[in-house]
RNA sequence: UGGGGUGUAGCCAAGUCGGUAAGGCACAGGACUUUGACUCCUGUAUGCGUAGGUUCGAGCCCUGCCACCCCAG
């Protein structure tokens, strides 16, 4: 019997080079693959290259004897998150890179790979399941089962026929059972941490990468209260997220918080965290999963923002490819350019993108 | 140079009948985390404008001085 090709997305972290493995005892024929994404130098970083850790995927597929290439994504990433991520700061949202990454090169571009490879399917460490749904004639998105570490959220733009050839043999998995066996099976990433950060902007100062990509300096402009107030003077707009409270370097009676931005003016408008509550938003650039369309109003719990609870909320249509949300509690600092993912239980309904 | 008031950490500020310096903001470090945030934990005045005095003991009482504010001029 022929076994199926698969190509793995290898990071050099202990979650993909564990899948690999997963996937080769389930009898795949593995194909490694570990994505290059940018030349430091040219983000103006300092250190190795974002291929510092292929070695060590290198390693781990030799141990068990499958290949392994890298790809130089450079140019994907650079159109598809980098340059995003500075369009949407400048206009004073608040991307999340790595839901454009998922979508457009760590998939997006690994799928045309794999179908030049002749792999039938990709797989990644991603912590969430796929299934085919009989009764609806759909694959669905559902959530890993370890929920601490539950990713479905980052990966709500998959496509049906995304979804009908990838693999995540981590879905079933816990985190804490995945280190023991990358142990027991001596890989050299067993211990190695969790990932964190944007990994384009390792050490946390977005604004700083910014500065040196587009070689412009943010202009400062006003910190002002909701009330009128002017309270201060700002480093530049895109220094600031909703709903932050640290870095805003203003002594007042109580904790102020970024309420929203007027980018025109350049004012940066704080007040109290009461402020920040709103119960509905607009989501854009949707993707719908467990269902062909939105017809009318649908109860989902929705999750506004990666590591936040997905709370119970009513979702209908807005337009084209566009999705009104009405959740049932006001929810804090709703922010524009990040990700909002519906579920249903386990399932992912779909998701888009903040207005 | 008449009267009144205030002076406690970078900012705001509590401090009762004198008893051995709350709290908030800001800031720093840590935890959490494949986004940005939020959140949580820890830390930050041998000293209360200054010089003396009273007292077992003073931020709190007394005296001088300095600074700032206000009302009248």
């Amino acid at each position: 019997m022929n076994k199926q090709k698969v190509l793995m997305a290898m990071s050099g972290g202990v979650d993909s080079s564990t899948a690999a493995l997963l996937l080769q005892e389930a009898g795949y024929d593995v194909v490694g693959v570990t994505l290059k994404m940018f030349e430091n130098k040219e983000l103006g970083l300092e250190g190795d290259s974002s291929l510092a850790n292929a070695g060590d995927a290198k390693q781990v597929a030799d141990k068990m004897g499958f290949p392994h290439y890298v790809f130089d994504f450079c140019k994907f990433f650079r159109a598809g998150v980098i340059d995003h991520f500075i369009r949407e700061y400048e206009q004073g949202r608040t991307p999340n890179p790595c839901v454009d990454c998922n979508k457009h090169v760590k998939l997006g571009q690994l799928f045309a790979r794999a179908a030049e490879m002749g792999c039938a399917y990709v797989a990644t460490g991603h912590y969430a399941n796929v299934k085919f749904d009989e009764a609806r004639g759909r694959w669905l998105l559902l959530r890993g089962e370890d929920r601490q570490k539950d990713q479905s959220y980052m990966l709500y733009t998959l496509t049906q026929e995304q979804l009908a050839h990838i693999l995540f043999p981590l879905g079933h998995m816990h985190k804490t059972e995945i280190r023991d066996r990358a142990e027991t099976e001596g890989l050299v990433n067993a211990r190695k941490p969790d990932s964190q950060d944007i990994c384009f902007v390792p050490d946390g100062d977005y604004a700083r990468v910014i500065e040196r990509i587009t070689k412009r300096k943010p202009a400062p402009g006003k910190f002002v209260h909701l009330d009128g107030t002017v309270l201060g003077s700002h480093k530049g707009q895109l220094h600031y997220t909703i709903g932050q409270r640290k870095g805003l370097g203003i002594a007042y009676a109580y904790p102020l918080y970024v309420i929203k931005k007027d980018i025109e003016k350049n004012i940066v408008y704080l007040g109290p965290q009461d402020a920040l509550f709103s119960d509905t938003l607009i989501a854009e650039n949707c993707n719908l999963i467990s269902v062909q369309e939105l017809k009318g109003p649908l109860r989902v719990t929705a999750k506004p923002r990666y590591r936040a609870k997905d709370v119970p909320a009513v979702i209908e249509p807005a337009g084209e490819g566009t999705v009104r949300v009405t959740f049932d509690e006001p929810q804090r600092a709703l922010t524009p350019g990040q990700a909002v993912v519906f579920y249903q239980d386990d399932v992912v309904v779909g998701g888009g993108t903040i207005r």
